[in-house]
DNA sequence: AATACATTCCAATAAACCTTAGAATGTGCG
DNA sequence: CGCACATTCTAAGGTTTATTGGAATGTATT
């Protein structure tokens, strides 16, 4: 039967697809690389893991065509072969996280109070944003930050933020964000300024669940509406 | 550092989900629980593989909770644990046809000319079948239609087309549809309707496609809306 | 109680995958 | 040119996964 083997092959690809993103690793790459292209050796610290065994996970990422790469001098940067895979990618996350009990648990055990967002609530704090009533920190690097951040936010890295207390308004309402509700900086960085007397509190978003709903993403200073969904 | 463990363990579950949706076999399997639930059996004469296979892939699609079981008489059914499955199958399936050249070459291959519908050919095709304008015939096996089906579709499995001929209008188009791009029973039954002499097009769209575009869907006579993504 | 049937469990083998270490490639810089 | 550096390639180990056959479970039927 000739239908059977090119059906075979049909789903044979798209379980490419499947296979790349069968490895915690590869899923943290990822995570990572949509918060903007990187290099082997910067997705390799950041994930806390041998270069070369980014190198092969990259190499997975790359045939399935998830990733492309291209040479920067001395360098290699990656970076996801488009807006689809960031939605695949959240998708494969939020059923993870709807399905798997043991995924909520580990969240509430790593985070005291994870806030979600909701539609108003991300609304809300856009207006708020715009108007000044709130600071928005996006505290991951700065290069990330330039790759694209949510409206109005200042650049703040986790790393600097001990020594730039003093750019931040005392009474105001600071809130974080980082890379998503896998990344831990927002947090951190919220717990410190509490204690350093500011009102602060941290949002799970990041710059892809933000867009992935709608809304507007700058970078560079300029503004610009992502598209929903792939 | 505990911040490095427990993420670890956040893309862990994550990948419990990718590795269940890596096999060839397994995603097949997802594709037919998308037209709705089945036995064992079933699964495995419509997939073509051996029951203890089925079984065996079920029980690590079960693991990672994409799929539900419940036990009637001597038979278990299988249904996907929520239309949040179907979404995640549709986004791998549309990252894999976007990314990967093989993949649209195999379809292309498949089936001559692929009528990929668009949002506007959608609408008007609803409207000329409200109309009685065209004859949608859904030609999947009939439980498959009555789990759910397009609006204003009859059901005439590809099987009984044959025999059932003389209820078809002769002037009238007739569009067929079945499980997706993926299947080839609508290419078949538009081919063997031209045959006749009947004005038969297949379309590519199958229920769940048809769902994720916000469209509605009719289930045992009753019109259903589906739920737009997850 | 005995049989038929659908499905799962168990064990075994081969293939695929992850990871690490060491060698190789290709680029920029002195 | 030769050295330093970022990255990839190759090889080898240990582990996991896919598949198959045979035994076991649990439900309906007689």
């Amino acid at each position: 039967m000739k239908t059977r083997k090119s059906k075979d092959l049909l789903f044979e690809q798209v379980a490419r697809v499947g296979k790349a993103v069968a490895s915690p690793k590869r899923l943290e790459l990822l995570d990572l690389l949509s918060q903007g292209e990187k290099a082997v050796e910067t997705l390799a610290s950041d994930a806390a893991i041998d270069v070369k065994l980014v190198s092969a996970h990259l190499k997975v990422l790359k045939e399935a065509r998830l990733v492309e790469a291209r040479r920067e001098g001395r360098f290699i940067i990656y970076r996801l072969s488009g807006s689809d895979i960031v939605s695949l990618w959240l998708n494969l996350r939020s059923v993870a996280e709807k399905h798997l009990a043991e995924l909520r648990l580990a969240l509430d055990l790593m985070s005291a109070a994870p806030e979600r967002l909701t539609a108003e609530s991300r609304a809300s704090l856009l207006e708020k944003a715009r108007q000044g009533e709130v600071i928005v920190i996006d505290v991951r690097p700065e290069v990330e930050y330039l790759a694209g951040h949510l409206p109005f936010a200042r650049s703040m890295p986790l790393a600097e933020i001990e020594r730039r207390l003093a750019e931040l308004p005392p009474g105001k309402e600071i809130v974080a964000y980082c890379r998503g509700p896998f990344c831990l900086m927002s947090e951190e960085a919220a717990g410190l300024l509490r204690e350093k007397g500011f009102r602060a509190r941290k949002i799970t978003d990041g710059v892809a669940e933000w867009a992935a709903e709608g809304l507007p993403i700058e970078a560079y200073g300029t503004r610009i509406r992502h598209a929903r969904q792939q």
